[in-house]
DNA sequence: AGTCCACTGGAACTTGAGGAAT
DNA sequence: ATTCCTCAAGTTCCAGTGGACT
């Protein structure tokens, strides 16, 4: 690819958050927990569906794509992957799990018809689902269309645990023998092992020193992501800068950046309700709903009912946006931390 | 300890866009 | 061209709950 020789990096694609490593550190108990529910399919039997939830960063979307690999590895398996954010209907879900596109964007092509090609590819060749963001998903037919396929194993990722709450009973009783794994936030020293491995497989070895990965796992507080972006961009700053070894300086510099980008790309998410509520609690701090709703109103022209708005919040709350505590009367909400 | 009511979240209903059927 | 149907997004309605206040 490159045939310079770099001062810092010596392969850019380790220090993403999204290359998938051979190893991963500090989830070894989820790890057999996952691959002992799609053991069945090994044996041809159906496989335990699961649902992993956690807060963002701790390696819920790696995890499960790692054990899929390990068991394609092992035997005849497919897997598809879609992300709900981007792809919240029935339609574009299943469309999205096809590998063979139809022509773009829309033919006319029914609902209907995109899950049987989803049926049939699926047919002769066990796969595995993964559903990411399952809590983005408001359709509850389109969980118990999955849950019904035959000769496949669904692993749904979402922030919170209770993605199925505002699905109907049909479907709730369906994924009631879903296994939930839960994925805590990393501790420094668990941080600080997944940036040493990729310090190992990306970079000059000696350009990054123990202590500097630990400052950059501390500010990354829990979540993996923050500190691999940290991690990157410091090397890249030096390496544009020529510089042999990464400077302190590089660092908290480049942690600063890859913690307000985080902040910017959850914030990207959000819609102009979302954004407007998202200022008036940074304008005013802690605030319960009564006064955030008539802010709101103030604020914006085609302002959305109280129980939308409510439900904006909890997405935002799920997202860790926002954060919320006492319960009823006293609920109070603020930006998080 | 009793009443009040702000807040929550489930459920049914409405709206509007866009494809399908005739 | 029109009517019908499906889907997503939002609204209206409401019962339950437990803090706040007396």
């Amino acid at each position: 690819m490159n045939s310079f020789r770099n001062s810092v990096i010596e392969d850019a694609r380790v220090l993403t958050a999204d290359y998938l490593p051979n190893e991963m550190v500090a989830r070894d108990s989820e790890r057999q927990e996952i691959a002992r529910n799609l053991r069945p399919m090994t044996e041809d039997q159906p496989p335990i569906d699961m649902l992993i939830y956690g807060p963002p960063g701790t390696g819920k979307t790696s995890m499960a794509r790692y054990v899929v690999e390990e068991l394609k590895s092992k035997m005849f398996a497919n897997s598809a992957y879609v992300n709900c954010f981007s792809h919240k209907s029935k339609f574009e879900i299943f469309y999205e799990m096809l590998d063979k596109k139809l022509t773009v964007p829309r033919d006319g092509t029914s609902t209907e018809k995109v899950i049987q090609l989803f049926r049939e590819k699926v047919r002769d060749s066990p796969t595995v689902i993964i559903v990411d963001e399952a809590d983005q998903v408001v359709d509850d037919e389109v969980m118990f269309e999955l849950s019904k396929l035959n000769n496949t194993g669904l692993i749904m990722i979402a922030n919170d645990s209770n993605v199925f709450g505002h699905f109907d009973s049909r479907v709730r009783s369906r994924l009631s023998g879903v296994r939930k794994i839960h994925f805590r936030s990393y501790s420094v020293d668990q941080i600080v092992e997944i940036l040493k491995r990729r310090r190992e497989h990306g970079l000059r070895t000696d350009s990054v020193s123990d202590k500097q990965l630990k400052a950059i796992a501390k500010a990354a507080d829990g979540d993996a992501r923050v500190g691999l972006n940290s991690l990157r961009t410091a090397a890249q700053e030096s390496e544009k800068q020529g510089n042999e070894n990464i400077t302190d300086k590089i660092i908290e510099q480049s942690v600063e950046v890859s913690k307000s980008r985080t902040r910017i790309s959850s914030l990207e998410r959000l819609n102009k309700h979302q954004k407007t509520v998202y200022e008036i609690l940074e304008e005013n701090g802690r605030m319960k709903m009564g006064n955030i709703y008539q802010s709101y109103c103030e604020q914006i022209d085609d302002n959305k009912s109280k129980r939308t708005i409510r439900r904006y919040m909890n997405k935002m709350e799920a997202y860790e946006v926002i954060d919320s505590e006492g319960a009823k009367k006293a609920k109070r909400y603020a930006l998080a931390d």
